[in-house]
DNA sequence: GCCAACGTTGGC
DNA sequence: GCCAACGTTGGC
């Protein structure tokens, strides 16, 4: 299993929204950038993932699942862009925020300190495991 | 609201 | 194929 995360504007699309989704899930589309499209094609069906709030919140807030891979992305005709579909696992306890990932010498590496703007990208199992833990969601 | 960082585009 | 110009993102 490999691990990643999901980064949204709360203002564009909430983890609300997403939980209100179900289990049908939601496409994760308007992706018009090559390396967070390259890292869903790479996605496989039952990977996992944290959702980002980005801007106001700046904080992982729930944990989601891929449940369809990489498939065209049905907001532009231009066939180069494609999604996945993932849907909503559960909310973590406690939120974990940015300012607790960059305090986490454990996290200094992660991809959402070193390129902030990548909108989907790939967390470690260590990273994994370690925001679980702040997170109070066992792993 | 500002600005730095990054990716993309297009002229040469 | 290079690089300047531009647009977008997201933290602060």
């Amino acid at each position: 299993m490999t691990y990643w995360l999901f980064k949204s504007e709360p203002s564009t699309w909430s983890w609300d929204q997403q939980v209100a989704r179900g289990d049908a899930g939601e496409e994760w589309d308007g992706v018009r950038n090559y390396q967070a499209r390259n890292f869903m094609q790479e996605m496989k069906v039952g990977d996992r993932g944290f959702f980002y709030h980005s801007q106001k919140d700046k904080e992982i807030v729930g944990i989601v699942e891929v449940i369809a891979e990489a498939h065209p992305d049905s907001t532009t005709d231009d066939e180069r862009w494609e999604c996945v579909d993932i849907k909503a696992v559960g909310p973590l306890k406690s939120p974990v925020s940015l300012e607790q990932i960059k305090g986490d010498t454990r996290l200094a590496e992660m991809v959402l300190v070193k390129n902030s703007r990548l909108s989907v990208q790939p967390v470690r199992d260590h990273e994994w495991a370690v925001i679980c833990e702040l997170g109070g969601a066992g792993g």
